[in-house]
DNA sequence: CAGTATCCGCAGAGATACTG
DNA sequence: CAGTATCTCTGCGGATACTG
């Protein structure tokens, strides 16, 4: 029995809350919008344009709980509060721009290949 | 109004399904289960532990669908079912990796800022 | 062995309304 | 402005049973 992993040393388990993280749609998009600069709570949600403010909270929640992004509260009336990447969130900006770029290059093979793939779906059905 | 995105260029909307497929637990954990070589429907299963046979089958016939794995039937009997990355499946290999090893490398600093985080929570709470 | 079919529970996410 | 608090509904995913 020839146990040659090729994955990264070190257990799954370490790795799978990440993918998780990355997995959530609304993280990655978060950081990438980070990546620039501070940001504030409302631009935030601007930029994104769907999410509905209790996911935005969530997520940055989530993202400020991981020390990946800082929240600072500026005393002002009204209130000012920006979010920002720490220097572990912008780590996480190389990984997955790499992952993006893989995403790009490969997007026409993908979706040819879900194409052929209902086609042969729907031939079966009609025949 | 300064549009100096960071974020590789290519719309967002190439790169959400793939972030989405990566996200999904099984998926990443059956490309890396693949790595080493074709590999049988329940020896999949047994690997993987956990898993229901409805998760998986649904897992590998959306990699099917992305072209990232090809599934052949082997006409005997008992039926025998292998699966196997595409080049295009290996070609994810590499990403997956870079963001395995992120996680690896920064694990510790993750599961810390964690405890921090849920240790003022609890302090505000005790007060 | 390698699935498909069906039922069901519960967490994730949206909409809405209210507050410091 | 930057949230919290509820209420609700959808759909992911598990368990189980059946089939080629």
């Amino acid at each position: 029995m020839t146990v040659r992993h090729t994955h990264v040393a070190g257990r799954c388990d370490r790795v799978a809350p990440v993918l998780a993280r990355i997995g959530d749609k609304w993280a990655v998009l978060v950081v990438v919008l980070l990546a620039d600069g501070p940001v504030r709570f409302n631009e935030l949600k601007r930029r994104i344009g769907v999410i509905s403010q209790r996911m935005l909270t969530f997520t940055l929640r989530a993202l400020e709980r991981d020390g990946l992004v800082v929240r600072t509260v500026h005393a002002s009336v009204p209130p000012k509060v920006e979010y920002a990447l720490t220097p572990l969130g912008q780590s996480l900006l190389e990984p997955i721009s790499h992952l993006s770029q893989w995403a790009v290059d490969h997007a026409d093979e993908i979706e040819a290949s879900r194409a052929a793939f209902d086609g042969e779906d729907a031939r079966e059905v009609a025949e």
